[in-house]
DNA sequence: AGATTGACACCTAGGTGATAAATT
DNA sequence: AATTTATCACCTAGGTGTCAATCT
């Protein structure tokens, strides 16, 4: 007599794993069974770049502070020594080399960057904390755009944690890479309009490790380290697909203070009282209520 | 030290009320802020018809069956006496004449007509139970379309119940009517593809009794009758507005088992208990769960 | 007297790290 | 020995009807 099932499949979130061609033919991010089959890293039509083949070059991308917000950048990537992701040389156009992007949650990150942030991957997914949120600037608000994410290898390396010491220790090479997932944030496609006065939160990513994921989460490779990418690009009117994306057309950011570690389980125990006091989940782990779980007994 | 607040405002959902012109140019429904100052009925740019000034023609709609499931039509609109709200008279094109929408839940909403279903509204918005979920047919798979909901008024009478003898009289002439909101539903605009191959569910539209609502839902008049609607829209290319839209543009559909009066309060009690034994959230008061409420004493 | 409101207990639904067991 | 998995208690977030208090 309960009635919550359906006859036919309801998508209850549009973000998913998308080919680059049903992306922009339905600038949604619906297209969920067809997408497994025609999965196209960003990068293959981007330009070649870092995902499968890392440069090892410590080049900061010119971008990635743009708009990293007031807060001192230094502090946040001073102890960021692994050698970023290069991004490739793009020549935006003079309309997107407007735009600015900045990183909306920057005290937070910065405090798990100190440490080394460690993010948990399952095989059913977990959620990144804390969140990737960004602010944009200096689009049209006539306009429309796709705002997506995705997460790259930062280096070629697999790491181990050193327990008595508290410290990562490389562990070898990297494990062979997975298929490259792009995020579509369930809202695009966004009007100007709207990124001027919204923030865009990308709170429901999920990450796994499961390379045989049917629900579109990133996919991960256990203690390897990672930079998630926030990329924007300008919705043509009715362009149909978006094979022949040109470099002009979208520009990419990275924050560095954005590196974390896939890790199954936390290894640096810091990193989990971090995590136990600022997010809400976790607040049954905090040290006050802890203690009157001896009271409930 | 937690983080869950965020500087910007971020819109989680994109359902909200709108004004036409919004609707069509951005395809989308977040136009929140714009829209409270410029809604405009459906009724106002399709034609002339029930929402204001109800007719009292009891009239079936073509177009309220057509496709309105496998069971038995009869017992769902047997006990129906009161006038429908009469669809006014479109001429679709060739294409849209071909799209038929069929209704999910068919057999809950039997249930409830038959014992004249009640929807709780509430000054912060309650959820609709039963939903309306909606499957489409004979739309393109290649073109895009916008689907909305709205519910009108069925007569233009007060009533009230009686509880001595279980049934509901008139208690007079209706309220002055309320600002008409539309729902659009929050996924769109659809491809014709999904469509097909998924159900459209309503779940997420709130109704109030808080004529200032400034969250985007549908404002009724307690003890009033009321039919909802489902509306499509074929979206072309780019027209900026739907301020001229024609009528061979779009289709509505009613089904006639989804009348239901709305209340601050439950007046009949074997509406209760059905609402009690089929939706999930009320699990808590159904007699077996209660029985042990005893036991946890 | 009828209708509305707000606090409440009880659910669904799902995001946390802890923990022990299983895997490699 | 290191890593992964499944289960769990404990949360957040929010959808139910109940009930007593309030409004009109």
């Amino acid at each position: 007599m309960e009635y919550t099932a359906s006859p036919k499949p309801q998508l209850s979130s549009r973000a998913n794993a998308f080919s680059i061609a049903a992306l922009m033919s339905s600038g949604g991010s619906k297209e969920k069974e067809a997408a497994e089959n025609t999965i196209k890293p960003l990068e293959q039509f981007v330009e070649k770049s870092s995902c499968p083949q890392p440069l090892a070059e410590p080049s900061l991308d010119s971008q990635a502070d743009f708009g990293a917000g007031g807060g001192s950048p230094s502090s946040s990537s001073s102890l960021c020594t692994e050698p970023l992701i290069p991004t490739t040389p793009i020549i935006p156009s003079e309309e997107m080399a407007k735009i600015a992007c900045s990183l909306e949650t920057k005290e937070l990150w910065d405090k798990f960057h100190e440490l080394g942030t460690e993010m948990i991957i399952t095989k059913s997914g977990r959620r990144m904390f804390p969140t990737i949120r960004v602010s944009f600037a200096g689009v049209d608000p006539e306009a429309k755009y796709i705002v997506l994410m995705d997460i790259v290898p930062v280096d070629n390396k697999r790491y181990r944690y050193a327990y008595h010491r508290s410290s990562w220790l490389v562990a070898g090479k990297a494990d062979p890479p997975l298929p490259a997932r792009l995020y579509v944030h369930p809202d695009s496609p966004f009007t100007g309009e709207q990124l001027l006065k919204q923030m865009v939160s990308f709170e429901k990513v999920k990450l796994t490790n499961n390379e045989l994921d049917q629900h579109g989460h990133i996919i991960l490779n256990s203690m390897h380290k990672y930079q998630p990418r926030v990329h924007i690009i300008k919705k043509k009117d009715h362009t149909a697909s978006l094979l022949n994306l040109k470099s002009e057309e979208f520009r990419t950011f990275i924050f560095p203070e954005t590196v974390f570690t896939a890790v199954t389980a936390y290894q640096n125990q810091l990193i989990t009282k971090l995590k136990i006091d600022s997010n809400p989940f976790a607040k049954g782990f905090r040290d006050s209520s802890r203690l009157t779980d001896i009271e409930r007994e």
